[in-house]
RNA sequence: GGCGCUAUCGUCUAAUGGUUAGGACAAGUGGUUUUCAUCCACUAAAUCGGGGUUCGAUUCCCCGUAGCGCUACCA
């Protein structure tokens, strides 16, 4: 039995970090390209940090993405986390029995011992190493206390009603090696590891502790996780040691970097999964990007569905150098998913961002929404843009006179240009105004009238959309026809006239 | 301070012991055009520094430098 198994494991603090989506989406397509499986495991250690319905959140954000897993966490119909699969509990705060039971064998074998010292004498340890230029390390102190020591202390705590911590008993000499599928060979000399604190005062384990534990009973082959593990790494190797089990193959992905090579953060905007949501990008997109952030199939292709990445999914693509979080790309990848979309269904993406935007989308038919949608497509970057661009279809824009004169012309012409256009339109049969027709007949009258195209087409934009920048007159018109019917563009025209003075 | 990792255009990256070092985003220029966007064409832009190995190194090795990570009873 040689099933690949591996786990995306976060600790529910909140949001979903991109980094995070990272991981999880390389652990996922490994496990997929593989025919292995992915487990969601929740680590909880910290109960100072956890936060309610971080888990319902996460799983929903995986959701929308496509991210899924096969065991673990799953979202139920209430919207509930629930777990399902035959290694659980996949919580690691209802493992605590299985973690203290392990601890105990290892303190009988004297692979780990019990720790007294205050946090007083920890932190005076700390600051004299440091004041001395050494390295801040456990001197070991609690290491070497005799069993009668140790009986008296433990009789102390106990009686004020305290517990110990235990620490990992490092070999002091020897090296440990790292063989990382991604990094390559990395040694390490046991005498410069800490002896790591393994079980809190608390009763809850470190991190250290479960994820060695865990990963085992939950036969995971493969351990996909960022590269800040790698110097924890060759601890979680000794303690495989220690309990005399395998260690899975580990597999450290370069980290995710603000523009400024800092460490992907909240105070550089956004780094939360569920805001990029939020704002409009599209999950393939948003998938699309984050693949490619330190993987690339080593061809010129750019664009991948999940069902691409996954066929071409390989760890041995992976960079080792850090790649920086560059929204400008991610913008335009948002664009083209953006294009990829039928008119139908970006409407139906649409609207929630026309409703937060104020505009009654009920009182609009389909045909005109579409209509909107069609022309704003290739010009959206983000979803959440809409409303700022398409105002003017949804209520007549105040219109600034100044800005309706073309540049080569004056504010006369304008005003009797668009006068004309208004007659113009009045008297045209209503079957004229589609987009075709609409471009013929109005340029057939500006031939006929002998104008030039910028001194017509101008002036008449702006009196539709009341924009410096904006789809063009016949695109405008056609679709305000649409929604309102030909007197709503002849309405706009004199109304235009009207504040030229 | 210690330990570790990394280093190709501004950014994501490709390639190779011998190439005009390729692509994409962004930028700029031009074309189309009533504006914007789209589209098309073009331009500019990189192998961190120093030693070695070699006929030849951007590629392999060493040193340096820089950046980043870790250095908690956080993960």
């Amino acid at each position: 039995m040689n099933t690949i198994r591996t786990r995306f494991a976060p600790s529910p603090t909140g949001f979903v970090h991109i980094g995070s989506l990272r991981t999880a989406l390389f652990a996922f397509l490994f496990a997929r390209k593989n025919q292995g499986h992915i487990i969601l495991r929740v680590e909880d250690t910290d109960q100072n940090r956890k936060v309610e319905g971080a888990v319902e959140n996460l799983l929903k954000v995986m959701k929308t993405v496509g991210v899924e897993f096969d065991e673990g966490f799953f979202l139920n119909d209430a919207g509930l986390a629930e777990q399902k699969g035959e290694f659980g509990p996949y919580l690691q705060s209802q493992r605590l029995d299985l973690y203290h039971e392990h601890i105990a064998k290892l303190v009988e074998e004297k692979k780990a011992y019990y720790c007294f010292c205050s946090e007083q004498r920890l932190e005076d340890l700390r600051k004299e190493q440091t004041a001395l230029k050494k390295p801040p390390m456990y001197d070991g102190h609690c290491r070497r206390l005799s069993q009668d020591e140790i009986d008296k202390q433990m009789a102390e705590f106990k009686a004020a009603g305290k517990n110990p911590v235990v620490r990992f008993a490092i070999p002091t000499s020897g090296q440990t090696i790292i063989e990382d599928l991604i990094y390559g060979k990395i040694v390490y000399e046991n005498q410069l590891l800490d002896d790591q604190v393994l079980l809190k005062s608390d009763g809850f384990p470190t991190y250290h502790l479960a994820v060695v534990i865990d990963d085992h009973f939950m036969q995971i082959s493969h351990v996909i996780r960022g590269e800040e593990w790698i110097p924890s790494t060759p601890k979680h190797i000794l303690l495989y040691q220690a309990f005399g089990w395998e260690a899975p193959k580990f597999a450290h992905l370069p980290l995710t970097l603000n523009p400024d090579k800092s460490k992907l953060s909240k105070r550089q905007g956004d780094v939360a999964v569920e805001d990029f949501l939020a704002k409009g990008y599209l999950p393939e997109a948003l998938i699309n990007f984050v693949a490619f952030l330190g993987w690339n199939p080593k061809t010129e292709q750019e664009i991948f569905s999940l069902e691409e990445l996954i066929n071409q999914f390989d760890l041995n693509k992976i960079n080792k150098s850090a790649p920086i979080f560059d929204v400008g790309k991610l913008d335009w990848m948002n664009s083209v998913y953006i294009k990829t979309k039928s008119d139908v269904e970006l409407v139906e993406l649409l609207k929630p961002y026309w409703e937060k935007a104020g505009v009654e989308i009920n009182k609009f038919s389909n045909e005109f929404l579409q209509a909107v949608t069609a022309l704003e497509k290739e010009r959206l970057k983000k979803l959440s843009e809409i409303g700022e661009r398409t105002g003017y279809y949804f209520a007549a824009p105040a219109v600034d006179p100044k800005l309706l004169v073309w540049k080569k012309s004056t504010s006369e012409d304008a005003k009797s240009k668009l006068n004309e256009l208004a007659e113009f339109f009045e008297n045209l049969p209503e079957e004229k105004f589609s987009r075709e027709n609409l471009e013929t007949e109005v340029k057939n009258f500006i031939a006929a009238k002998n104008y030039d195209n910028g001194s017509t087409l101008w002036p008449m934009r702006v009196a539709l959309t009341g924009l410096e920048k904006s789809p063009g007159p016949f695109d405008a018109a056609a679709v305000l026809f649409i929604g309102y019917g030909k007197q709503e563009i002849v309405k706009r025209l004199k109304s235009a006239a009207a504040s030229i003075i």
